[in-house]
DNA sequence: AACACTTGTCACATACCTGTAACATCTCAC
DNA sequence: GTGAGATGTTACAGGTATGTGACAAGTGTT
């Protein structure tokens, strides 16, 4: 789900490791780059952008200690969350590692399970929640942080897809989306549905606002829908 | 219901503004406090407590988003629930605004009816009790003191981590929480679970609460959990 | 060591959501 | 009015999210 298709970065010097990191990642739905130096590594961050990195403690030239002080310097990079890898036995070095900016540690070896459970919350903490207003039209009240559709204080029950649609409206009034544009904006970009689909879920949406608010989402024929609180 | 007789600062430069929204807002029940500047506005805060604050974004001297972050970096008045008000066509500055730590954002100008909704919603998630303080909703009691839980004057039994799942969400009324979000606030940061793990301790709740009070959780399907007194 | 208790995970059951097709109804040009 | 295209409406099969019970491992107690 939301974790889907976040880019991980791994930094190791020994390609079988960093072979099977790949591999466990890319079964729990990861894209994976890499990188067997801090050279390569960091034009892969300039270039690539990922959305985390997992470096290795010990690294041929420049350490991966040395790597990840020095991301955290530049303010391009210094939110790229971090996950160190280390070697059994260097427990000492546990403190240094998080001293130098890492969001977590790892101690070789590790499960596949381990390693995607500390990169989920690790991603999990460093993606910051999106700005949430409570928007009213009508006396039809959409709460983001609720995550509730409220009609004239009654709860409206609405499924996930009309949630999202509705939001998408009421964050677009008066403004007319043929639905093309709607499947790219509420289901997104990336799929592949038929766009009558949009016709039965503005219908599942009219039906759940009920008589007293579903004519706000008004059928422009020949082109798509508009949410509007003006009569057509 | 809950939100009669609430207090509520109203801080803008210009009478007339305050006073429409006083008359708003008396109407629907709720008690006002006037300031047209940040130094009346703070008097009243610290003498009054009011229970939220409506302030202006264009204010003479001190800024109104200037207060909002004093006000949140004060421990004593961090809770205070804000909604900003700005003037059309400040788009830009939203971002900024929620920021500072306000918890919602309106655009004059704005109807009455939208100000009491948006003002509703924000008190309605916004009442976190402190820590030592026992908690009821519906006949369902917690007290953190005794470390305990009734319903309706009979014990219930509760693993630890069901009671701290209840405890986060009778502190966090209202609101939807993720599967992630939940195993940050209530088993903490670094521990690394599955998500699933969290319906599981869900359904122990639930079924510990018993049929009278388990309609208190709520699934939000898509989404995670959420404790509310409102039917779904 | 046996026991009671808690916890995280799994496997299976169930409920709900989704996209599509098929048919009904509407609208507009002719 | 008529027909063609657009939209409304319903039903349904399959998929996905959540509910639920069981279990093994861990912990602390007796």
């Amino acid at each position: 789900m939301t974790n889907a298709g976040k880019r991980v970065l791994i930094v190791d010097d020994e390609a079988p490791i960093r072979e099977m990191i790949a591999v466990a990642l890319e079964m729990a739905g990861y894209e994976c780059l890499e990188a067997e130096n801090v050279q390569d590594a960091h034009s892969l961050v300039v270039d690539q952008r990922p959305d985390m990195i997992l470096l290795d403690w010990m690294l041929p030239g420049v350490s991966g200690i040395e790597f990840a002080r020095r991301l955290k310097r530049e303010e391009a990079t210094a939110e790229l969350p971090i996950i160190m890898l280390t070697a059994k036995g260097e427990e000492e070095n546990k403190v240094q590692g998080l001293e130098s900016g890492a969001d977590d540690y790892i101690t070789k070896p590790f499960s596949p399970r381990e390693l995607v459970a500390r990169l989920k919350a690790v991603l999990r903490r460093a993606t910051p929640p999106g700005v949430e207003e409570t928007i009213e039209v009508n006396g039809l009240i959409l709460d983001p942080v609720c995550h509730r559709v409220m009609a004239h204080d009654k709860a409206v029950d609405v499924g996930p897809t009309e949630y999202r649609l509705l939001q998408f409206f009421m964050t677009h009034q008066e403004r007319a989306y043929s639905r093309s544009q709607l499947l790219d904006q509420v289901w997104g970009g990336n799929v592949y549905v038929e766009e009558r689909t949009v016709d039965v879920h503005i219908r599942r949406l009219r039906k759940a606002l009920g008589q007293s608010h579903e004519q706000l989402i008004q059928t422009v024929r020949g082109t798509g829908y508009r949410f509007s609180t003006k009569a057509s």
